[in-house]
DNA sequence: GCCGTTTTCGGCCCGACTGTTTTCAGTCG
């Protein structure tokens, strides 16, 4: 059982003990060991199996650590079981509906009978729901709606989708004479994979004009709510931007209110109480005094605390609190210290551009080097090299390399993991090459135990350098295939080899939190952006947002190395 | 139910909005 399906179990406890009316604390404490569980870097299930205490986890203490070891070994859960049995089926999901909370739901439950969605649809039109106490017919119509919105499912939008919109609005609105601050906040500036709605913070000397401003750019296609310090607005792929211009001194603690996220601000309050200290986004009131302290700046917030800055990536409450106080927070990989692009197809195989219109875009980009990794010839993969064309790949690589300056061609192949784990290509033409990295693209719904061997096959093989996109899941398309990953680090860790990040925006694969675990195992990391053009070398920033979040620093990163230095792993590699 | 250089018992994040009331319960982020 996963990690996230342990989670999700104890979020349903909480939300029965919820409707139950159970102690407010109690359930703070179960949804607080299902967040820590969701996002803990490692499967409980493994902990359990090599005898660790699940208590280590912040948040999980005797009582859920017990109820968590008998759900997966078990695989049932006998207290989930009962709770369960105490309520009619299904009445949970009237908890999904923003709005309805506890008290509304067992009101709906017990006073009208609904357990579902669909009946508490058909009951607000024949207007029972408003007859309720304390319930109207504004609050009935705003439950329709609601309902309504969930059916549309508006889904969370990839960060590939979201970033450049806003790096679009946020350009224009830089323009606007007086503006001072402007930037996101939220889980976009936290750098997560998918973001909701978009919070936008700034200050201005006259905010009114950058609202105006806001609302008239051709990139919004619905004005919400306008005010004389803040607008929503919908951008035309359905995505929610709120401008919020707030006063110049407290823009730091708004900025770090607003970016969260939620659990890292519960956090760093339940320290801040600790100190005598009241944390709120208008700053920091010393509870002695009632005396309130604005911060323009974040820094001095976090500062204010005792506390190292905070990246924003970082901000999951994931013991980065506990870091900075002891100013042992890390200094994170940024774009800028990536040298060169590991993974980038051209018009050889079902890429775009030539070898020569890549290299001289990476040049651009200021790389040192980048490498030529074509797909084999594998069967489904588009245009696939066989070991001819590959070899004369390699010659025209060759002599390119003697023409161009300041940026070196490695060469390369993305070959094929086949169903049995053996590769798409022979190893006599593998060991040619500079980079070799292999990757599953076919038979992706094997059973976990056989691509798991499947994939250590590769890894074990001494002419792979690097796994691509681990998991192969696409963001919102496909789910990752099955496959023991700690099995997959261990291997890696232990033969040498590179697992990729790959920083295409709907792959994003490894992901932070399995970037986290690599990176703890002591497996070297490699991002790669699967070009297929010139422009998509670009996408190079997704991938090292992922990095970050996996609290990576340069060393971690295979290709922040120089050329020199890189040649001289790869070989060792090959040796 | 969790947790501890102020506590092994007694605390537990903070503020705002909405709709319903006539002072506030419920919900959200």
């Amino acid at each position: 059982m996963k990690n996230s399906e342990v989670a999700k179990v104890f979020q349903d406890i909480a939300d029965l003990l919820e409707l139950k009316g159970e102690n407010v604390f109690k359930i703070r404490a179960y949804q607080k060991a299902a967040r820590a569980i969701e996002h803990y870097p490692r499967e409980l299930k493994v902990m359990i199996d090599e005898g660790e205490d699940l208590r280590s986890i912040p948040g999980v203490g005797e009582a859920i650590a017990k109820k968590a070891t008998e759900l997966i070994t078990t695989g049932k859960l006998g207290y989930y079981e009962n709770l369960k049995a105490e309520f009619p089926q299904g009445i949970t999901n009237l908890l999904a509906i923003p709005g309805i909370g506890p008290k509304t739901a067992n009101k709906l439950s017990s006073e009208l009978g609904i357990s579902s969605v669909d009946e508490l649809e058909r009951a607000i039109k024949e207007g029972k729901v408003a007859k309720l106490f304390r319930l109207g017919d504004k609050t009935a119509e705003n439950m329709l709606r609601q309902i309504q919105a969930l059916r549309r499912k508006d889904q969370r939008i990839p960060i590939g989708e979201a970033l450049p919109i806003v790096e679009e609005i946020l350009a224009a609105l830089h323009s606007v004479p007086g503006v001072r601050n402007l930037t996101a906040a939220g889980s976009l500036r936290r750098f997560r994979e998918t973001v909701g709605d978009i919070d936008l913070m700034g200050t201005a000397d006259n905010p009114k004009e950058v609202i105006d401003a806001f609302v008239a750019l051709p990139q919004i296609a619905q004005v919400l709510a306008q005010g004389s310090t803040k607008a929503s607005a919908i951008v035309s792929n359905g995505l929610q931007v709120d401008l919020r211009m707030v006063e110049h001194d407290s823009f730091g603690s708004l900025l770090q209110y607003f970016t969260g996220s939620k659990q890292h601000n519960i956090s760093l309050r339940e320290r801040g109480r600790k100190q005598g200290l009241k944390l709120s986004e208008y700053g920091i009131t010393v509870v002695a005094t009632d005396k309130l302290e604005k911060f323009s700046l974040e820094k001095e917030f976090y500062s204010r605390l005792g506390l190292q800055y905070i990246p924003p990536e970082l901000r999951e409450a994931q013991g980065e609190i506990e870091k900075a106080e002891q100013g042992a927070i890390p200094k994170l990989v940024e774009l800028s210290d990536i040298k060169g692009d590991l993974h980038v197809h051209t018009e050889w195989s079902d890429g775009h551009d030539s070898i020569e219109e890549m290299a001289r875009a990476a040049k651009d980009a200021g790389y040192q080097y980048i490498a030529i990794t074509e797909h084999s010839a594998g069967r489904g993969i588009a245009h696939g090299l066989d070991v001819e064309r590959l070899r004369k790949q390699v010659a025209e690589i060759k002599a390119l390399n003697k023409r161009l300056i300041e940026i070196h061609v490695l060469t390369g192949v993305e070959v094929d993991i086949r169903a049995d784990g053996n590769l798409d290509m022979p190893q006599e033409v593998l060991s040619e090459l500079d980079i070799v990295i292999a990757g599953v693209h076919s038979a992706m719904n094997q059973s976990e135990e056989k691509m798991t061997r499947r994939v250590i096959n590769a890894i074990e093989n001494p002419d792979v350098d690097m796994i691509a996109h681990p998991t192969c899941r696409l963001i919102g398309e496909r789910e990752p295939i099955a496959i023991d990953l700690e099995a997959l680090f261990q291997a890696a860790a232990k033969h040498r080899k590179i697992m990729e990040i790959s920083a295409m925006p709907e792959r994003l694969d490894l992901r932070d939190t399995h970037a986290f675990r690599a990176r703890e195992s002591g497996v070297k990391l490699a991002i790669g952006t699967d070009a297929h053009s010139v422009a998509h070398l670009s996408f190079m920033r997704f991938g090292v947002g992922v990095a970050r979040r996996a609290w990576c620093e340069p060393q971690h990163i295979l290709n922040t190395l120089p050329l020199a230095e890189l040649l001289a792993i790869l070989s060792k590699n090959a040796a």
